[in-house]
Parts: structure tokens; sequence; C-alpha cells
DNA sequence: GAGGTTTGTTGACTACTGTGACAAACTGGG
DNA sequence: CCCAGTTTGTCACAGTAGTCAACAAACCTC
């Protein structure tokens, strides 16, 4: 987005194309649906679509009889593998990348699992590179055509240029990764494109909102946990960043002013109280066993084991003071859970519903459904890739130039 | 707003025309400044100029030589008093109804002091409408050409239809004031406005983002503060409704799961903890006392009285506590303080910075700045106001029909 | 006063969407 | 099976807005 406000006329026919683009991301349209859905007229709709078909992007089939009076009108449809986008996911335990279509569905993926806390930035690019590469970016196979890259961190990333401000759990800070796996890939691929980076918690909470568990509401809280807690704040359908992109650090919300001291060096947050290292040690087992005390835990709660039980109780009855606070701040339309305290989300449900409904407040009293996440451990690629597809959706002329 | 996300060829000069009266209403601006500003070329300009110039909304004078090489560029000015807003404030203890102009000046007002808890719906309609005849509202006496009515309420409006869910210290449930203000001010002076109405925290919030202490930033968390505790969220220049229209309700974010019950049916929100009430039973004063009780309590801490002492700077850790988690979870920009809270600001500042630096969250750890409101009573007034320019402003060739 | 710079003005040009008439494809009734 | 009614695609034409490029106006510096 420039800062400029004016609208030339060229604006007019992309804003025009984005927006047939971004009825027709959440399903096919008839052209009759189109004309609806934006307002424009039949004959618009139709350069349009020819637009889109030219640029390889819709195809349309024949209308079928709809059983009204009236000529069938043709529906169109995207190809969800014209364009895409390449996703990367650099995790503590996990090095992803894939091509990601349109629909939000991973065409390709390749992954270098395990311990990857020696990795430096410039072992990762490479890695990167080498794996992209494995998967066919850069050679015309009929792959996609790529309209940009988008990597997923675990950490913190300043918004306008990308840097990685800090990652903890890779040891990075102030990092710049953008600018040599950009050049990485020109000089291996000869592909040069835009390259988008986020936090890992905000690219999964924008694929849940397009194409899991948010899907259909424009507000939306989600918040994932694991040994720390953090979220993202959907307002209409965009997310909120705040001044400075640090918006959605819901885990250090003040919840319990008398509790045990944060790492970020306050004391009483909401992650001291619902992260994972707590509940495991509540319930007695190892407050650094990772995803393997989880699984401990959730069939030892199957058993019925009373230690546990009153763990999770606890639990849930954090969970619901904290999300009261925020329904209160944020009125979403729905809360997602991701993580942890998605997968644990009905074992908690009962107190968490409790709490809920006990600090409901006033005429807002309206009961927000709280779910788990739906996406697994793509939600990363496809938020990537969404942060690269984007911005070329809004501006699909563009890619004739870029394609292939 | 309509669902309609196509973009006609006349909306483009209306989205231009606004964009001019956007910039405008931050200060004057050259011609070229404006070519600048809205990336459009200076043809465009000098059209859009002529037009809102016929409008009688813009003034340009001679271009004053700047001291650099090339010919003045003319400035452009809106006229602040060509067309404005009615705007009115129905609060407990006064009914206020004013003329605002575009740059939010209050151009003329009216205003019924005293109790009015006894105020009904109708008799509230009908003052409004005699206290609106008697600024010239519906005489051609030269005021400024109406373009809607703004109404700021002690209570939850419902977003799209404007119904008064619930405003507990008038009295009112589920009541729907727009239209008998409509068809009564239709009658009674002529004009059929359009009536925007909103709570009164949000309006205060709206108005300061715009003409008062958050002028100039884009993301803005305002608590306003007297008995209750609310507050509206300004994100990229606009507040956050949340998914019903109730987003804002800070002072019901849990801060002390073991505190005292709050009036929301919980306990240990926020405003149990700063509301007005708790300072000054904290100060050893009359909770109820109201604003006289705040200026004993402010004179009283003048004088170093040591209870006192010891209730603000209780206060102000509390401050810190909520606003703490509050800037993690948002990431504004800067915090506006309106009410007591405004008015105390200076005397919790050094407790509330201390609790702010405890909890201020690693590489965020940025000092938002805390500010008061700047704007008075007449906050209100002009939130209200621009709740009518707003929508207005985005359509201007529409007054044409409209003008008196 | 000459040359350089910035800006307003003007008329031709381009691009987009709207309009309205007509044709195409369906339903349903006689 | 045909015809009226309905909905929709197509096409030529018109309207509107903004860009472009050339020129003139108003300023600066030397």
């Amino acid at each position: 987005m420039d800062s400029s406000t004016g609208l030339r006329a060229a604006d007019l026919r992309q804003s025009n194309l984005a927006a047939v683009i971004g009825v027709l991301r959440s399903g096919d349209a008839s052209r009759s649906e189109l004309v609806a859905a934006t307002g424009l007229t039949r004959s618009a709709i139709a350069g349009l679509i020819v637009e889109l078909g030219e640029l390889g992007l819709v195809v349309e089939s024949a209308g079928e009889p709809t059983g009204r009076p009236g000529r069938p009108s043709p529906r169109a449809r995207l190809i969800p593998g014209a364009v895409g986008a390449l996703a990367v996911d650099v995790s503590v335990t996990r090095l992803a990348v894939a091509i990601v279509g349109l629909d939000g569905r991973v065409l390709r993926s390749v992954e270098r699992s395990g311990e990857r806390s020696d990795a430096t930035p410039t072992s990762t690019v490479a890695d990167i590179v080498e794996m992209a590469e494995r998967i066919g970016v850069g050679s015309s196979d009929g792959s996609p055509a790529l309209v940009g890259v988008g990597v997923a961190i675990p950490g913190l990333v300043r918004e306008h240029d990308g840097l990685v401000v800090v990652a903890p759990n890779l040891g990075w800070a102030e990092v710049d990764i953008v600018t040599p796996l950009r050049d990485a890939l020109t000089l291996r691929t000869g592909l040069d494109l835009p390259i988008g980076i986020g936090n890992e918690s905000d690219l999964g909470a924008v694929a849940e909102a397009r194409f899991g568990a948010g899907s259909g509401s424009r507000n939306i809280l989600f918040v994932h946990g694991d040994v720390g807690v953090g979220g993202s704040i959907i307002v209409d359908g965009g997310r909120v960043t705040g001044g400075s992109g640090y918006a959605g650090e819901v885990g250090h919300l003040v919840v319990n002013p008398d509790g045990v001291p944060c790492r970020c060096g306050g004391s009483g947050c909401w992650e001291t109280e619902i992260g994972e290292r707590v509940l495991l040690g509540r319930a007695g087992l190892d407050p650094n066993g990772g995803w393997a005390a989880i699984s401990d835990l959730m069939t030892a709660a199957a058993r019925g084991d009373r230690e546990v039980m009153a763990a999770l109780a606890l639990q849930g009855r954090w969970m619901g003071v904290g999300l009261a606070g925020l329904i209160n701040v944020l009125d979403p339309e729905r809360i997602v859970l991701g993580g942890v305290l998605g997968e644990l989300l009905e074992l908690v449900r009962d107190e968490l519903d409790a709490e809920l409904a006990r600090r409901r407040f006033g005429p807002s009293a309206r009961r927000i459904p709280v779910v788990a996440a739906e996406l697994g451990s793509d939600s990363l690629l496809v938020g990537a890739a969404e942060l690269a597809l984007g911005p070329a959706l809004a501006d699909p002329s563009r890619w004739a130039e870029v394609a292939y």
C-alpha cells in the first residue's frame, strides 16, 4: 500500500480484478453471483472474467440449469495451481519449504526435521534454497507460477522491513534474512520474488482465519499456546499489527499481579498461569517434557487421574479469566485456540465455560464460540503463503510480467 | 459502506474528492502538496478543487512565494463553517446541543445542566429539538448547511441500527431514539438528516484521536474512567468495534481474580481497582462524592496527605498493571486517558511509570506515551459531530442536494 | 535580463464502467 | 411442441475521470 490516497483510473480495474478474485477465493461463483457480490454490471464482470482468463487464473464452465427460469450463468472458478507462493516455515524443530496454491492447499513440500538450534541465518538460507530447488522452484516443469515468498519465523519481526528483531529459540537477533534469501534465490533459480516474513503465530492465525476454524468470521482472536503464549487479533479480516507490529502478545496480559515472575520481567502474566510448563508442573509431570508429556497428560486425564484433573480444572479457570477479559476488550466473533491450548480445549471446556459465564458482561453477554485450530502443522506454511499471495492478489495484472 | 466490493467509475471521483477533503481537514495545503499527498496529477487536483469550490467547501488563496524557485502554488483551505453537523450530548448531568464545523470547532451550542435522571427518551427528544431550534437549526440564517446529526449516549449502542441497548445511568433499555428524533426534527425544522448515535466514551475517543491528544497517531488506546471504566481502540485511524460493536470494555479486563465483586458479575475487574469509587474509598473520602470529592482529593494530595498519597500510589500501580497488559495485547502508539483518570494522571505518574517499566516486554520495550485527554467537555460533541461528518465527507458531492 | 525550476492550464487521449437493445438459454403452461 | 416470461451473455455506444504533453505563468539565481 502506498501512501497516496488518490485513486487513478487504473487502480479501478485493479481493485475490481482483486474484488472478483476475492469472491472466487471462497468458492466458485456464477457470473450473476459475481454481479450481486461486487455491485458491478454484467458487462463489467464479463470483461474482468475475460482478463482473468487470459491471465490463466480463472476458468469458466458452462452453467448448469438451476431449475428456475432464465439463461444459466456460467460458473467461474479459480485455477488453484495457476499461481502459488513459496512458503517457508523456519522453526526450531523443523525447516519446511512448500509451494502453496491459491486455495491454501500445499501442492509440494519438503521438510527437514530434527533439532536446528545451531542453525545460523546463513545456513538456513542455503538450506531453504536447496530445498526449494528440490521441489522444482526455478525449473519450468509445470509448477505454478510463483508470485512471492513467505517465511514464518518463531520470533518478533519488524513490520516495515521484515527484520527479525529477535528469535529466542533460534538464537537470532537483529537478523536480516530477507536480503540474503532474495539474492540466493535469484542467483540459483533465476527468480527475483518479493519476500514477506512474519511471526509464526500471526501467520498461523491468518491461515486459520481464512481457511481453518475462523473462516467465515471477520473478527477473530487467535491464541496460540505452548511454552509461550501468543496471539493474533483479526479485525475486519486483517491482522492488527499495532504501532510497531508487536500487537497480540496476549501471553503478557496481567491476570494475577501476585503471581509468579514471568520471563518478560513482570509477574502474574497470563502465560505464567496457562503456559505448558505450569500445567505440566501442576499435573505432577515434567514441565519440560514437551509434547510427549502433554500426551501423557491426556491419557492420564482419560483415566481420570486426580492430580491431572485438578491441574486441568485450574488451567480451564485461568484460561477463562484471560479470555473473559480479552472478550470484553476486543469483542471477537470467535476465539480460536492453537498449539497445546487447542489440543486440551475439550478437556478444560467445562471449567472454561463456567469461568466465561461468570464473567460475561452485561448486554454483550453473548456466548463467544471458543474452538480449536483446525489446520495442523501446515497452518504456518499456509499463513506464510498468504503473506505473499495477499499483496499479489491485490494487483493481479502485474504477474503478466512475472509468470514463470 | 455497502457490501458491494466493486468500484464504479463514479466511486472514483467520490473517493478522490474525499481524499482531498481528508488532507485538507488536517490543515491548509497547496495544490502541489495535494498532488504529493494523493498521488494524482496536477490536472486531476485542479478539477477536484474546482468542484469542491463550487460545492462551497473550499477556497483558494493566491500562493505566496516560498523562497524557492518555481511558480507559487495556491493554497486551498476548507471553509470550516461551510457545512457542519448537529451534535448532541445526552448525559446524566447535562444535555448539550451544538453545531460543529468541519474543523471540529463548536460553532454554536446550548446546554441544559442539572440532574436529568428522570429524563425519558420522549422528553429528551423534545428537549433536543427545542434546543436545536434555539441555535438556529432550520432557519436559513447563515448557519452552516447541516449534513447530519450525531448523538452521544452514556450506554451501549448497537452498531448497525443505533438502538440504545442499555444506558444504566439514564435508566434506558432497548430504546430507539433515532426514529423519533429524526421525525421530530423533520417536523419542526424541515430537515431530514441522517442520524448517527454512539457511545460517549467511543465518541470522546474519536474526537481525541482526530483533534486532541491523539492527533498524529493512528493506533491509540483511549481509556475513560469515572465511576465506570471504558475505552476505545483506534487502529489505523478507525475505531475497532468488534463483532457486535461492544469492543473496548477495558474496565472488565480481569486483573485481580481474587479481587472484589464487580457490577458486571465477575470479580477483580480493572474497574474495581481503578474506578473512582475505589480510589475515593481508599483515600478516606466519600466514594460517591463525584467530581467534588475528586477535587478534594487533589487538594489533599497537594498538601501531601498520607492516606491520599497511599491511595494514589495504589491507583497508579493498578493503572500500570492494566495498561501494561493492554500495551502487550494492542501495541498502541499512544495511550490517552480521559475523565478522572486523565485528571489524576500527573499525580500517579511515577507509580504508573514504575509499574509499566517493570512489565515492559522484551523487544517491544518501547515507552508508550501516556497522556491526558486534551479536549474538555466538548469532546463528546466533537466526537458526535464526527459521527455525522465522517460518512458525509466520504461522499461530498451528495450534499449538493442537501444544503440548507 | 536570461536561464532554470516549479506549477497552473488546456485539449487530445486512454481506460473503465454504464446503458440499452438484442440474442441465447432456461421454465412452465397450453 | 410452441410460445410467453425470465434471466443472463454480448455488443456497440456513450459518459466520465484521470493521464499526458505542450505551453504559459510565476518564481529563483546569477
